[in-house]
DNA sequence: AATGAATGAGCCTTCATTCAT
DNA sequence: AATGAATGAAGGCTCATTCAT
């Protein structure tokens, strides 16, 4: 049990880490340099590099964590509206790559390729929206013609608006709703 | 007259730069080296400089060329139909921007800041964008309460997603023809 | 008491260490990194510089335990015959070098000077030398003009081909001999 | 014509650097970093990155011309007499080794792997060796159980014990002859 | 006294920009 | 004016050594 369990100032530091990382590829993208992350963390570089081994790594790392909170968020709300899962998921999907570059460019595909690199959040996250997305269509909220490669499309599309406008973006919503609806 | 032949040659290589330049930036993104597009060219790096003080301006150049040739485009293509204007406009700047990273990038202010680099070609789009959507608004192909803002988030997100998935992102232009459209 | 007990871990740890880096410098040579030694020993790396003050110095206590130990290999063996006391002293040596980069190097004088650096076992390793050719030359076997300055030098050139070559380097000792041995 | 030529500056700064990091090479091996080589040429380092891609390129650059000059240099002797021809080949080498541990540490095969990054040089090379083995054979001054992979074996062994002890080994190279004379 | 985490200098390499030719 | 060579500041990563636990 010890031997797995990093040291207090360890695990300390690695936390700072990736919290630190996390803030600065929301704000800068994947192309920040590590040297600026160890800054900002008030850490050596070295650092950062015992805990991770690279820089794609510690990016991989943190898309990880935002996948499985984004899963883990969708779960808990999904339950309740069938009609309204995915485009609470859809929406609430673009809200976090608002503030989270990192995280829209690894759905974009820039720095990490998440089928790849992350083959089991993946498939968690493709289980998810094919769930989804099935459960609106029998509700009658989405035309039968979208497939799970569309919602994935689309996130991409809103993640861009949203960060591209922030909140003022949430206008186009209903109109993302309405054309999805069937005919 | 000496004069006269020389700025002859410098305004052709000038052209030159400015068609490789964009045919590479296009293909690799704003992250292209200089020399890679010097050597594209057949010109030395400083002839590039010579004509543009630094990388972003010359990528800047770009964009504002690009923006030009949209809108002429857009300009000869609109008179026809008023009513499909905006949406023709909308789905050709998504093919742009799915063969020009550059442009992209542009619109989504990535490198760039479009209002403040190139006032008069944003003045200039901006206009046209207006007329667009006021037309198909009046046409009753386009709701009331969208506006101009709307419009350019809209171009953001059509040309991440075009990006993205090619083609296949193409399926989606009806349903956004359909969220558009009045209820 | 406790002083005692202590002392004898840090003793046997001692050992340890210096026997895993022993084998670590043979396979890697001096260049592999103390945290890999540590990692080997199943020691943390600060259990390495308490012991020893630097990377460098563990190298020499290594160097100089081999040393200690082919002296004393050498005059177990070299009572026997004194004509092939000094070959058996050389071939032996090679053949340590072989699978000790370390040694090799600190007789090369990489990274150490032996003379300087571990006075002491210099002295007895040229004692040792000095004997052996002593009696290899009244045994007839090796020429009178050979001092031990070309037995140092004649090890160098033993292990770098013996490095170089592995066992196949052990064709060329019959012309060692041949080209020690007296006109 | 001009276009295959470098300009005048850069052909005199790769010559520089060629020069300089023989010389560097020659004294600290291949290990030195590349920075002190530049230092050394008084140029920036990105200099050394235009004429040479890598710095193994850089080093194998180096090695292929030294090699060149040896083959050179034992053509123009060799013809004279047969018997000599290979030892004045393995005594040149041992003394351009002794001066040149980048060249030393080739034949070592540290750093590099001649028969891979340099094929044809080490083919030539081979040829010249098994050449003058062959003269040598016949001539009666060699055994003939010596094979080219023997020689090899030797130059690294030459090298080594040249690099350690100077002029001073040269003692023993009528030792080497008369070890490699037939019984 | 042991541990192994943190540090930070140093290495190789790239690339925007400047400058000699 | 054009060329492309030179510069030098980063950037990612490693590792000897120090230090908090």
């Amino acid at each position: 049990m010890t031997d797995k369990r990093l040291r207090a100032d360890a695990a300390r530091n690695r936390a700072r880490v990736l919290r630190v990382a996390y803030e600065t590829f929301a704000e800068e993208g994947a192309g920040v340099p590590i040297d600026e992350i160890a800054r900002r963390a008030g850490v050596g570089a070295g650092t950062i590099y015992r805990h991770f081994p690279t820089k794609e790594s510690l990016f991989q790392a943190i898309v990880a964590d935002r996948l499985r909170q984004v899963v883990e968020h969708t779960r808990e709300q999904a339950a309740a509206d069938p009609g309204e899962g995915l485009f609470a998921f859809l929406f609430h999907l673009a809200e976090q790559g608002a503030t989270d570059l990192g995280l829209t460019e690894a759905f974009a595909g820039v720095g990490v390729d998440l089928a790849t690199s992350l083959p089991e959040a993946e498939r968690e996250f493709t289980d998810l929206m094919t769930g989804l997305l099935a459960r609106a269509q029998r509700a009658g909220t989405v035309r039968r013609d979208v497939d799970v490669d569309d919602v994935r499309t689309l996130i991409v599309g809103l993640q861009a608006m949203r960060r591209f406008r922030g909140e003022r973006a949430d206008r186009l919503y209903p109109m993302i709703r309405a054309g999805l609806a069937p005919r």
